[in-house]
DNA sequence: CCCGTCTGAATTCAAGTCAG
DNA sequence: CTGACTTGAATTCAGACGGG
């Protein structure tokens, strides 16, 4: 048993080792931790090229805990190792290995702001929740996320990246169309003065979508007929067999939407 | 190896807006 | 009037780098 010290009421949470270390096993452990400090220095440096670093959508879409923890085992082999033991990860589970890319993503976030890769990831989830700011602040502290202003700067970051996508797909001679829809309101002031006027407000949300099918080598000049005139099946050259089918889809739609809407057609449902 | 400076990124702060 | 939110500027931080 470890006497106790007279200040020892005063340290609740006094650690009680049940050997007393020697000289020569804090000299042992000092020289653990030296190499655990020039380890993830390594990691830290620029020319360095740790997952963590980067925050590309790429990297953040194809985001695996397994590639982390494996790059955590080749740079860092005695952090991982130290680590490893200390989640018994001999038992290896999904949710351990998810747990230990977390651990080392906020170690390192920690102690180079640079690389914050996991903390984008977590950024976005809490961004996809509808979290408030107070949920921010608080994984912050914990080194789990970023303040909640940089969600904008990563989501501007994801949007650039479709914007590379639209370029690759024109390059490729793929032709889309521009979709814009927009929302117009009034927003009148309580009381109007030269410096506060109503404001008429339009908000507009765009999008481009490309065309599976190419419809370039047809004729736009004008229309050929009047709606009214025209007839449908001539126009889609449907033969038998697709009449046939299409019949068919019809009246499993009409089926389903009658089990759906009529209960007492319920029980037709497993048939 | 130490120290000062640079750099890039995150965080904090302050001001303004808005809804309840 | 208050609290939550947004936004841009200022500040902070830690590693990189170069000179002595």
């Amino acid at each position: 048993m470890p006497q106790s010290t007279p200040d020892s009421a005063s340290q609740p949470f006094q650690i009680i080792l049940p050997v007393q270390p020697t000289r020569t096993d804090e000299s042992f452990f000092k020289g653990i931790l030296e190499k655990i400090n020039v380890e993830l220095r390594g990691v830290a440096r620029g020319d360095t090229n740790s997952m963590l670093r980067s925050r590309s959508f790429d990297r953040l879409s194809n985001f695996s805990d397994e590639q982390l923890v494996e790059e955590l085992k080749t740079m860092c082999p005695i952090t991982y190792k130290l680590l490893a033991c200390m989640l018994e990860l001999e038992n290896c589970s999904e949710k351990k290995i998810a747990a230990l890319s977390l651990i080392y993503g906020v170690i390192m976030f920690k102690r180079c702001k640079e690389l914050g890769f996991i903390q984008s990831i977590n950024t976005i989830i809490l961004s996809d929740s509808g979290a408030n700011t107070e949920v921010y602040e608080r994984f912050n502290k914990l080194g789990i996320c970023f303040e909640k202003t940089m969600k904008y700067k990563i989501q501007d970051e994801i949007g650039t990246h479709f914007l590379d996508k639209v370029v690759e797909q024109v390059k490729a001679g793929n032709t889309f169309s521009f979709v814009l829809d927009n929302i117009d309101w009034e927003v009148k002031v309580h009381e109007m003065r030269s410096d506060n006027q109503n404001q008429s407000v339009h908000a507009v949300a765009t999008s481009l979508v490309f065309d599976r099918v190419s419809c370039s080598h047809l004729d736009d000049t004008e229309p050929q007929r009047s709606l009214a005139e025209t007839d449908i099946k001539q126009l889609v050259e449907l033969n038998v067999n697709d009449a046939e089918q299409q019949r068919q889809s019809y009246k499993m739609i009409a089926a389903k939407i009658l089990c759906e809407q009529i209960p007492a057609f319920s029980f037709l449902k497993t048939l």
